[in-house]
DNA sequence: ATCATTGCAAACACTTTGCATACGC
DNA sequence: GCGTATGCAAAGTGTTTGCAATGAT
């Protein structure tokens, strides 16, 4: 499969520096949700000008533009994904794994129990959350 | 509604000092899921000496024993919910509320997609994750 | 007296910011 | 040459840790 990494960030009015665009590739090629150090840690093999703050600094306007998704699971790493169709993620508590979750395998009225698996994947606890703007600040 | 704090604390292995009821007590008169942080100004009216590290260590300690829900949302807070029963929360981009949602509304299988409402509140994003041990890991 | 709880200050880790430099059109 | 992208170092922030002091039984 070929696409033009390129005009994909010109479409989503990003300018394609060398830079922005190893960072794509990265994020495109390696589908295992990597925070900004694993995606600094890639790269800087390849450029090792690179700084960190290029990684945070990318990632932020690619999530602002919605090329990818931001996923806060820890509340101490944020990961990036390069697909934003909506889905569900695993994350195992030993190895730190994120894996892909298909929502639709999920029955989320029932509690979401420890000890269900899903994906062959042992549920310990899920969370769901929503963000937008709530009743009260839309009025004003 | 009545219910003796102490023995829920003992219940659950805890120790009933006077800081942890206090915290206890605040999480449970306070359903605004909040930080630590809010915890510990809200009671360093009454307890002028608590420190915040008591507030987070204690905090630690519930969330382990089962007491309280961690909620982690934002990477850079985590927030406390003394309802463990399993349900979902949204957060207010704009005020930062969090406010609790009852899940049998979400249609998850569909994509939960922005500019969609629930209670009222307008869906900005939403987010799904599970914790647990990986199919690999469980073998190990 | 002993053991657990508390609290201060320092350490930590991830992320952001300010500003100077370098690059590209 | 001008405007944007980059990078360094420092600051910021929520949280954790080491260790001494305090408190309870």
């Amino acid at each position: 499969m070929f696409t033009n990494l390129k005009e994909i960030l010109v479409k989503n009015e990003i300018s394609p520096s060398y830079h922005r665009l190893k960072i794509y590739e990265c994020l495109m090629n390696n589908r295992t949700h990597p925070t900004a150090d694993m995606i600094y840690a890639t790269i800087i093999a390849h450029i090792p000008t690179l700084s960190k703050t290029t990684v945070y600094n990318t990632l932020k306007i690619f999530a602002e533009k919605g090329l990818v998704a931001s996923i806060t699971i820890e509340d101490n790493e944020v990961r990036y994904d390069a697909d934003v169709y909506f889905h569900g993620h695993f994350k195992c508590l030993t190895c730190g794994s994120l894996y892909d979750i298909d929502l639709s395998q999920l029955q989320l009225e029932k509690k979401l129990g420890a000890n269900r698996k899903i994906n062959g994947h042992l549920i310990k606890e899920s969370q769901v959350y929503v963000k937008g703007i709530c009743k009260k600040c839309q009025k004003n």
